[in-house]
DNA sequence: GGCTATAGTTGTACGCCGTCCAAGAAATCA
DNA sequence: TGATTTCTTGGACGGCGTACAACTATAGCC
């Protein structure tokens, strides 16, 4: 098709390697686990390893920055040139971040959640995840301050908070086994103190 | 008075070790700064850095765990033993992270977050930052959960977003210069729109 | 003073991650 | 056939964090 380009072709691919570094994880646990074994078991040189991965954790959020790119061209595409509105750009903020996350089956929780505590997954999860979370953040609140008309606190709190109740939401649902279904009704549950406001928590 | 306990004493300190790592870093940057170069300022030998301190990055959270250690001792002796409540688990969990903030004053900003950009820290930022996040959301999660009944979703996502507003905060606080003051009020700003709820921002 | 227990210091070695680069190998294009 | 492009590979390097054994300096006690 779009193929037969110019140059020597792939001799492996990035579902091998993905493939080859999850069993490892399973086996013998994630800090266990080195990249020599992960290149060792995909029939690959360790250097291999660092063309289809800039990290040995980016293996663990596959799915995860895929959907976040999706999730930025969304924001970036809605309302390309309206009045700002914030309540406007708040729901067009929440609607994305649910769209998105109906789009997470049963079976695309991200390795790093679902077996943290299999891996033995621990402080190295923190250090990896810490980026997702401040990219989604950071796109959240940028919509929230251009198409919202926001004041810059407001706006990088309220989306802190809104990417906070995605995380845990994620980890809720990655834990909750096959029968978790889709992220979005588990995201849409965590949101509702935030939408009744702290305050309201007290006739809870 | 206490000291002339049995043993060698201490050649150095930790405050001798921060204070050779902290202008190394503003020298140099951060990631171009190697626990030698630290070590070797301080006249100390590169094993002992690692005994006053566990990773090059904790140097840049000194403040920080301290009060976070602190919060946690708040939040325990807290309503030891009363009635749950979840009004009153929350007023006590904001009450204690204003507290806390107060504590902070003009001077007692983590290098972290004050010279991020100063000292060229990206993602190493990123990367030692989750776990003070996770850890200050855990307990305020723990207090909401044990002393106000809350449900553990909740409780999670409620608390996940406090911490979020404190991280907002305190980032604005940083980079409001020497005349910023108390991080108290910062975090009080940062928490409006969690008080009023995410719907009511149609209105601001 | 000498002996012992204790606590801090130092050198050394190790495994691993992530980066860099130069050399090679397999394809297309002319 | 040769040139160009693209991917692969090995090797070397610097750096972090761990482990450990050897050493040093103190206090307490006989």
């Amino acid at each position: 098709m779009t193929s037969a380009r110019a140059g020597r072709p792939r001799r492996s691919s990035r579902e091998t390697i993905e493939d080859a570094a999850v069993e490892l994880f399973l086996e013998q646990g994630y800090p266990r686990t080195s990249v020599d074994q992960i290149a060792q078991r995909a029939g690959v040189s360790r250097a291999s390893f660092f063309n289809y991965f800039a990290a040995k954790s980016d293996v663990l959020w596959v799915g995860v920055d895929d959907s976040a790119h999706r999730l930025a061209e969304e924001l970036g595409r809605v309302s390309a040139d309206e009045a700002v509105d914030p309540g406007r750009a708040m729901e067009e903020a929440v609607a994305a971040v649910l769209a998105v996350a109906a789009d997470f089956g049963p079976e695309r929780a991200p390795w790093a959640v679902t077996e943290a505590e299999a891996m033995g997954i621990g402080d190295e999860l923190g250090a990896s995840a810490l980026p997702r979370f401040a990219a989604l953040a950071a796109a959240l609140a940028d919509h929230l301050e251009k198409h919202g008309g926001m004041e810059r606190t407001i706006a990088r709190s309220t989306s802190a908070a809104l990417a906070a109740a995605v995380a845990t939401a994620a980890v809720d649902w990655a834990r909750a086994g096959s029968r978790r279904g889709t992220l979005a009704p588990w995201v849409d549950a965590a949101l509702v103190p935030l939408r009744a406001g702290l305050g309201s928590s007290r006739s809870a």
